[in-house]
DNA sequence: TAAAAATACTCCATAGGTATTTTAT
DNA sequence: ATAAAATACCTATGGAGTATTTTTA
């Protein structure tokens, strides 16, 4: 399990739409629908079930969004409380674990 | 930031030590270093300062470290409710988001 | 001089892209 | 015939290994 693949997820997850998520995600739909397909090979589980053209979450596909985003709350609550250190005064635009390193 | 960093660095905290560290991710000392390497790049801060020749926790390494636990109870409590899932009767031991795939 | 972390380099596994196929409307 | 997901294939980035260097007790 990786970030990666459960950023994807969550993208994938809140549109129901994979292509979509990729769009989102500045990237091609191929890895996003693979990398979805690793995750839930290594859980053991389908997250998403095909609902006709599309995408829609299983049950238990819910049950582990909810949990990712309570997982990623945190990520970026202490990414958040690294920044206020680096500088105190700077109230900083809602940034997240994913984004890309620039320097 | 990618999961495997964070279990790297959660090894190497615990221990304060990322040659023993590195011992019980079996694997080597090498990528250990540079990946906490990557991921304080990535987050601007040092997680470690070298303490003479070992290695030792920064405040801000401090922080982090209890935000990342608390991260990963969330990320393995989900592995268990899959695993619940999957298999009521079973109880499983302790397993973790950095098992591998063996299939 | 020994123990540990950091760095240089090499190799290869795998993430991501493009193109195509499958599935459903 | 179109829209979307899945799959095949290819390329290249970067993760991990070995060897070496740096640092310090």
């Amino acid at each position: 399990m990786e970030l990666r693949q459960i950023q994807y997820f969550m993208e994938a997850a809140k549109r129901e739409h994979v292509t979509e998520a990729a769009t989102a995600l500045h990237m091609a739909q191929s890895p996003v629908s693979r990398q979805i397909f690793n995750l839930e090979k290594e859980l053991g589980v389908n997250l998403f079930i095909r609902e006709g053209r599309n995408v829609k979450l299983t049950m238990i596909g819910q049950m582990f969004l909810e949990h990712m985003e309570q997982a990623m709350k945190v990520i970026n609550e202490a990414q958040r409380e690294i920044e206020e250190y680096l500088d105190p005064s700077f109230v900083r635009k809602p940034l997240s674990c994913f984004q890309k390193i620039t320097s």
